[in-house]
DNA sequence: CAAGGTCATGTTATAATATAACGTCAAAGC
DNA sequence: GCTTTGACGTTATATTATAACATGACCTTG
């Protein structure tokens, strides 16, 4: 049988049939969408700068950002990749994984109206964002208990993604 | 009526009636077990990055910790205090907060036992964990459902306590 | 179009967080 | 007592992030 050629937009785990081409450019787009429904411009080092995170399904550090733009012509000052971010990072298109310090393009196409648990392989470096109600239900329930209003609830995950753990060791 | 005078040593907010001298006693005395427990030191230098940490109920940056201790004598350097919070985080009662790269003591009897839902409030600062079994299960199960192994499950919550929800505004 | 606003980016400097590499000393185990 | 291990000191440096201020692009509106 033959590997989907979709984009294979779902937020899971990147299968062996992954075809990135695709997915890089249905991400782009869902990205433009994403500044223009929020009347943000996607400007150039804007787009630079995503394409960068997006080139991976992995989360990538602010100065790994800058060495690969580097690589391709131009080195750029942190603060201006970290402007970039921040503003990819509010028009929902990239997320922040907290414990590592990284960036991570959102393969979501419901991008802002859910919330997400974030998987991460530690294998392979693979990111994946699933929906959590139940999880973000049970969040709110201890929190309620104790009066607490939630605002913000990070979910990060670590583990072993099915893939590589079908590979063994 | 009167503030209990236990010394509330459970995982949640503190309050108002909250003594924190006989808390942090008891804090150091679950500490001191937990080094013991697992055959590890509670030195002189783990003992006071410890006092420092566990002197609130706030999460507290690795450079704040040397400043206190700087003003109490001894300016260590930034890799003494790190080592120093890296084995307190091993012995299970210091714990990080990663979307702020703080740490904070642990305030639960059950130390290592189970894992903890961290709710952090906006307003006074104050961190409490509380169980998550739910949230952790529901967590297990979204993961089981695409083969992934969970490892570390971090859970972050920033929100407002009902102490400040209390205050208004 | 000129004037004035807003926002993106550039430039420079620095803050905040964390670890590497190597040396010394003291405690624990034999 | 000798060896091994672990804790800590010292110095240097890596990594992550932001402050402060200048410039330029674009937009609006009279």
């Amino acid at each position: 049988m033959k590997a989907p050629q979709r984009a294979d937009t779902g937020a899971a785990f990147p299968g062996p049939g992954h075809n990135h081409i695709l997915c890089l450019s249905a991400t782009l787009a869902r990205a433009r969408d994403a500044f223009e429904t929020r009347g943000l411009r996607f400007t150039d080092l804007r787009l630079r700068v995503f394409t960068e995170i997006a080139a991976s399904h992995h989360a990538i550090g602010a100065y790994e950002v800058i060495d690969r733009l580097g690589e391709k012509g131009t080195r750029l000052a942190p603060v201006s990749v970290y402007r970039a971010i921040e503003a990819l990072i509010e028009a929902g298109v990239v997320h922040r994984l907290e414990t590592r310090n990284a960036y991570f393009a959102c393969h979501s196409a419901h991008a802002s109206e859910r919330q997400h648990v974030i998987l991460s392989c530690g294998d392979c470096g693979t990111i994946a964002e699933v929906d959590g109600d139940q999880v973000f239900g049970a969040i709110d329930a201890v929190a309620a208990q104790l009066g607490f209003a939630t605002a913000a609830r990070i979910v990060e995950v670590a583990g072993r993604c099915a893939h590589c753990r079908g590979r063994g060791a």
